[in-house]
Order: structure tokens, then sequence, then C-alpha cells
DNA sequence: TCATTTATGATTATCTATGATTGAAATTTA
DNA sequence: TAAATTTCAATCATAGATAATCATAAATGA
């Protein structure tokens, strides 16, 4: 990865958290920490970001994130290296030039670090994701009309007829609040409707879920496994879990957490 | 294959990609590295693109300028006081609660200054309108679907079946262009279609237009003089431009500029 | 036409960025 | 406080990028 690149992303990741440690940018742009700290000081220099000790953080904006209002700040953190390596894992297998579709989400979300430096057309209904794609990258940026639901910053429409419709995509990336036997969950009914209209303009669904997720339980049911092409997880997922999947046929995607992760570990 | 050719195939990869590294130009244009480098040199020289160490990056990459994306900064500062007072008066028109459209522009941007502390159901396709209001105010914020048109950071959809189909407003406001006897004009065919679907769903067109405007010609008309319910524009507007607006029984509202203003000066 | 200039590509020497290593410094833990 | 851990800076070898040079091909002008 080139020089600018890896400013890119670190200067991506910043924006997301409170502080990016040298760890953290070595895992997202594959870079030695040698590097990575050189890459700091010379952002910090630049003034594009503040270095601290561990890391470095964003420069001006302490009390805006950057990024629309945080609402699900407090889910943001958790688990934080499990999402992004599934993340990235979940961005690896597009290649440019294809077409994406993104749900927003906590997990879905992460995929913007490795996506900056890319270059895709992606439609999302995520008003951050766009927001911080369209900031820092060069992709094409497509988004679902509708009204800005300020819990979770994503557009939701009631009605059929919108632009979702004239989209194909090769993948659709989703979050998910759980997965059970009977499908992927989902504890809000209002954005049920949106994710399965979204989910019908993709040849491939992708769901991108750490291993905690195996063990909730919700009652709505977005779609079953069988339409699941694959899922990404984290190393954590139980053999139980793992066999439930193959079972249905769903091509499993796991991913080693905090290590250097480009490639995806197939299973199953 | 020539210079200029090659130095076409370089600014368009730069445009593409975070950076273009020498090989790949290598590979685009089929030239050696030296010439490459050479070409880079020139560009560098010429300002068309940034040498950086491996290749070249875009001259302006997408520089995240706090708030809203400025690619029209240029715009943006000329006749403010104007476009503040005049949108200002386009604010005061509405009451809390009613629905409103705001296509993106400058000088419709300005409205969301006196927009943050009210309640209103906007539906806009201007990105940085959006992120500014869901950031700062409690308004409903509706986003028209489509792809995000960096130019302008507007969102424009070739397809007739979406979003703004379903919402019905009391007032339109849009900027222009240009006001000529024969309507509305506006520089952009892209834009034009955008804005004819969103006229239709509204009551009432209200066009914000700094008395400049009546100056400018352009050839693509949006829509003639007579749908246009009100004119708002500055004091410095002539008596031509006045009394053509009065023969097309357009109301108009004469801001003061620079005065804090919250009422329009109705005449004609 | 030939002479001159310019653009290109190959070669080589030099310089720069990267990653690994090591010891020092800062921080945390006991 | 001392010990253990983490983070950092300095150093160096190496791979890769660049600049300088020159020979050749192409373009230009008389």
């Amino acid at each position: 990865m080139h020089e600018k690149e890896r400013h890119r992303v670190i200067l991506s990741a910043v924006e997301d958290r409170p502080v990016v440690t040298v760890i953290d940018a070595c895992n997202l742009t594959g870079a030695s920490e040698a590097t990575i700290r050189r890459d700091i000081a010379n952002l910090h220099i630049e003034k594009k970001l503040r270095r601290v000790r561990g890391g470095a953080e964003a420069i001006a904006p302490p009390q805006f994130t950057g990024l629309a209002g945080r609402t699900f700040a407090v889910n943001e953190t958790l688990r934080i290296d499990d999402k992004q390596a599934i993340a990235q894992a979940a961005a690896a297998l597009c290649d440019d030039g294809d077409s994406i579709i993104i749900n927003g989400g906590t997990t879905t979300f992460q995929m913007v670090h490795p996506l900056v430096f890319r270059r895709l057309a992606i439609l999302t209904n995520s008003f951050p994701l766009a927001e911080h794609l369209l900031k820092h990258s060069k992709n094409t940026i497509t988004l679902s009309g509708g009204t800005i639901y300020r819990e979770q910053n994503i557009l939701l429409s009631p009605f059929e007829n919108d632009i979702t419709r004239n989209f194909h995509a090769k993948y659709m990336f989703i979050g998910a609040q759980g997965i059970s036997p009977l499908g992927l969950v989902e504890a809000d009914p209002l954005v049920i409707q949106a994710e399965q209209k979204l989910i019908r303009q993709a040849d491939e669904l992708v769901v991108l879920a750490d291993s905690s997720k195996f063990d909730k339980r919700s009652s709505l049911i977005i779609c079953e496994l069988s339409k699941i092409s694959t899922i990404i997880t984290d190393y954590r997922i139980s053999d139980k879990a793992a066999s439930m999947l193959d079972a249905a046929d769903v091509n499993l995607i796991v991913t080693r957490s905090g290590e250097n992760q480009y490639e995806g570990e197939a299973a199953s």
C-alpha cells in the first residue's frame, strides 16, 4: 500500500474513534509499526491529526465526532477489533469496479476504512457511511432515499418505489442483531422492510456478525439462512454454530482478530 | 502514444484512485518509466496533479473541509451577505410543522442557519444541507435518493420513481443560475431534471436569487416565470427586472442586505 | 533532402522508504 | 518502590524509486 493510501486509512480511522493505536493502524494498512509511527509523525506535522502516546487522535473536534452524531457510540467500541477484522475480510471480497450494497450498522460501518482507497459503486442507506466515504474516498456513493431515522442514522422509506430498485449489486453486506437456525434476526421492525428491499437487489448476501451474535435471539426474522451466501465472523465462533451454518450450506469466513488480516480464512 | 494522450490518461487515472504509481501509468500508456516520470514532473509543474514518491495524486484530494464538503467554496463567499439575508427571508416564510423542499445550492444552503432552531419536515437533494440540519437541528430530514454528484454535493437520480413522489410540500425553495423573461435558467442539464421533479411536489415555488442573477443568461430553462410564486432578492434589483416580475405576476420580496432581516419586504 | 532539435528508453549510480532489531524511556502493575 | 510491560527512537540492511547520463528514434525546419 502506498504512503498516501496509508495516510487516508489512518485519517479515516482517526475520525471513527477516540484514539487509533499504532497496532490498529498496522492491522488496517498491513504496514509495520515503524512505518505507522513515521506516518503518524508526518501527519502530526501536517496537522492532519494529533500524535499521542500509543497512537493518534483527531485534531480539532473532540466534541463533534465528524461522523454524524454517534447515537450508537456505546455499541461502537465493543468488540472493535473483531468488527474491524470482519469488515476487512468483507471488503477484501470486493474488486475495484464492483457494485455493492452496504446496509447501515456498526459492524458494516467499519468497512469504510478498507474502502477509502478503493473505487467501487456503493449503495447504502447509512448516512454516516455515505458521509465518511464521500469525504475520504473516491468511491461512487448512492444513497437510498428516505427520511433519516435519527436513532441509527439510516434512511427509511415506507415506499416501494425508490432508487434501490434500479441498483444491482454483486454483494450486499449486512450486520445482524442475531443469527438463529431460523435465519437472520433483527430487533427493529421498521428497518426490516428496508433491509429486505435491499437484499433483493444483490446477487449474494454477505453477513457480518461477530461470534456473540450466534447466542442472541430476536423475534423478527429478516431472511432465512439459505438466502445467505456467506457469513464472516471471528474465531470465537462455537462448533455448534459453525455446523448449523454448514448444514444450511452457508459459506463461512472466520477472521483471526487482531492479526494482520487481508485474506479471510475460509472454512466449512 | 502521444505526450498529450499520456497526460490525459494519467490525469484520468489520478481522478480514479488515491494514487497512481509510475508502474500503473506505464501499464496504462505503454510508455517507459523514464517518460512517465517526466510526464508527471511536467504535470506537477503545470499544477494538474501532485507528484508524490512512487507516482502522483490528484491535486485537491477530497479534502474533508470541516463542514459539508465545499467544492463550491469559490461561489460560497461571493455575495454572502446578500445570500444570507435572502435565505433568512425565505426561512421566515415557513411555520413550524410545515413541509418544505429545499433544492441544493449555495444560496439555499444559507437557509440552514435560520432553520437550525426550527422544526420542519424538510425534503432536500443537498447532502451538505441534510448533514448540517441533521447534526445541528431537530428538523425531520428526508433525502431524495440518488447518486451523490460530487461537483455540487447533490443527489441525482435519473429515475422517475423515487421518494420525492410521495412528498408533498407547501413551499419549494430553489436558487437559480439566472432569471430571464423566459423563466428560470440553469447551466447544468443534469440537475434540471431533478429540479423539475421536485417542483411538481410543492404548492408554491419560491426562488432565492440575488440581484446579479437578473443579468445572467443561460441556455436551459427550468420553468417559466408564471410558475414562480415568489422571488426573494436583494435591494439592488433593477427597476427593469422588478417590472418584468410584476408583469409575470410574481410576488417579489426584497431584502435589505447586511441587516438582521427576518421579515421580507414585500413590493410590487 | 539533410541538419538540428526534441522525445524516448535503457543504464547506472544515488537516494529514500520500509521493516527488523535493539536499547532507552515511559507507563502500568505488583 | 521495583519489576514488568508497553511504547518509542535510533540504527541499519534492503528493496524500491529517482536522477543523471547517454544512445537512438522521431519530429521539425530549412
